[in-house]
Parts: structure tokens; C-alpha cells; sequence
DNA sequence: ATAAAATATTACTTCAAAGTAGCATTTAAT
DNA sequence: ATTAAATGCTACTTTGAAGTAATATTTTAT
């Protein structure tokens, strides 16, 4: 019910940077405004950049910027896009066939945590998030 | 959105002795039943045997078998037991000082899906889950 | 052309959760 | 008493996520 460090991140960067959507952000940029490791923060704008989010701009006076529009990235797309929708979407007790058909033990009472869950990240986009009304990132 | 392999094996376990409260369970039948390794399984029932959920009887013939009554045992219980449901209840993005009043961008997201994961584990006792209509545990 | 400042990639290290091994302890049946 | 069959405890190993290091590549300013 925590997200990994790694989604934490990704949607960390991409509120950041939606705050002024147009700019151009410098990983070093990044890196000193969220305190993410130098490394593991351009590991996951390469991530995001493929997954079409945002773009990079190498060479000197490089840096990344949106490609999409913060209002069509939604959260689930951006799961995906540095480590999958699997892990928290699956079964609570993690068994493979776990359906309304053929339930784990825990399912009827996981099925409105799961159909929650699903609903924030699959209906809101980053621009739904309260990027401009918050000072954490 | 997935639970701990602790976790997991703790609610398994209960849930599987709840279908019949009152036998006593050895250590070997349960690995066997529910495809635990023996040593974590082992370690396990000491964390609920400590947590007064259930007993363990030492010596030839011994086992364990339910201190309290199933129904007396929600699932935040068994989760504190074995590891603890900061993790759970926390805020998404990991802040520490992340409240209504001082908000992460994510907050009041994550509000409705940690409300309803709350409110299945703190209202619902192992009793209250499909025990006995289902076949996977 | 060259240097500077940025991103890209690959391989390595660290850390905590998960899992394993071995031995100690307890108790009932014989 | 002895043995067998169970639990209890402590230390070790493995594994995958997270984080780090080093180097290559790209592009602009001079």
C-alpha cells in the first residue's frame, strides 16, 4: 500500500516538473530540487522518455522537457512505464488465478481496496494532482 | 497494492486453521498444506504465537491451535504482528510529515484508496473472510 | 577544432526482505 | 531412561530493488 521508491520517483519528477510545463529541467536541476541519487534519477528520465512522456534534449544547455500534455499522462501510464501495473494489480495473497471465479481467501474483502486503487491511477492524469497548491514533491 | 510474502503467509496460515478452530496443527501438516518453507513457517507461528493469537504446544504430539476466537482477530492485528502496518498507512510518496494539513501532491489521491484499505483490514476479522466456500489458501 | 556541459549506457555494489541450515529444547509414548 | 516427534532459536545465505561508478555520446559556445 506504499508505492515502490522507484514509481515514487517517477511521479515525483514528472509533478515537479508540471509545474511550469513548458521549462526545460536539467537532470542536475532535478537532482537538487527532489533529492533523488544523481544515477538512479537519469535511469528513470531515460524510462520516461521512452515511454514518450517527456524528451531529452542532449548536448550542452540539454535537459528534458513534457512531450505529452501533464493532463493526458495518467498515473497508471507512468507505473507502466518504470515498472508495471502487476505488481498492484494482482492478487492480495499473490496467487496467480485469483478471479471472481475461482477467489483467494482474501478476495471479496481485496476486490473494493483493489477497485479504489484502480480508479485514482487509471481516471486522474498528473495535472489532476494538487501540483500547485502543495510543496511536496 | 500487494501485501509482504510475511504477510501473505501469516493471513494464509489463520485462515486455513479457522476452518477448523479447534484442532490442534502441526508445523509439518501446515508446510505441507499450504507450501510454506518449513523454517519460515516455523518463524512465522513464533510471531503469532507471541502476538496471543495462537498457542504452540511443545513436545511429541504438540502443535498449535487457536488462542483467541478466530472473530476476535482482524486483519491490522495479524499484519502488526509480523510486520508491522506502517508500511501500509503511510503516505504514498513516502513523506514522514504528510497529513491534511501539510499535504504531499498525491494526498488527497491516496486518501479514499488508504481509507478503504483500512476499512477492510481494521473491520474484518480472519472469521469475516471466505474461510469455508473457498478452495485456494 | 576544441572544450564544456549536458544526456545515455553498462556494469558493479549495497541493503533489506526472504529463505535456509543446524542445533537446542520440550514432552509423550514406550 | 530412552527415543521419537514436535517446537524454539540463532546465525547464515540468497535474491531483487535500490543505489553508485565509470565511461561513452551528443551538441553548443567559443
Amino acid at each position: 500500500m506504499k508505492l515502490s521508491n522507484t514509481s515514487e520517483y517517477a511521479l515525483r519528477i514528472l509533478c515537479f516538473m508540471a509545474k511550469d510545463e513548458n521549462r526545460l529541467y536539467s537532470a542536475k536541476y532535478l537532482i537538487d530540487e527532489l533529492k533523488i541519487s544523481d544515477k538512479y534519477l537519469r535511469r528513470l528520465m531515460t524510462d520516461l522518455t521512452k515511454a514518450g512522456f517527456i524528451t531529452s534534449i542532449q548536448g550542452r544547455d540539454g535537459g528534458y522537457k513534457f512531450l505529452k500534455g501533464s493532463g493526458e499522462i495518467y498515473l497508471a501510464d507512468v507505473i507502466n512505464a518504470v515498472e508495471g501495473m502487476d505488481k498492484y494489480t494482482g492478487c492480495s495473497l499473490g496467487f496467480c488465478e485469483c478471479s471472481d471465479k475461482n477467489p483467494c481467501v482474501m478476495h471479496s474483502t481485496w476486490v473494493p481496496v483493489r477497485t479504489e486503487f484502480l480508479k485514482a491511477f487509471t481516471t486522474k492524469t498528473i495535472k489532476d494532482l494538487d501540483i500547485m497548491t502543495v510543496t511536496k514533491y
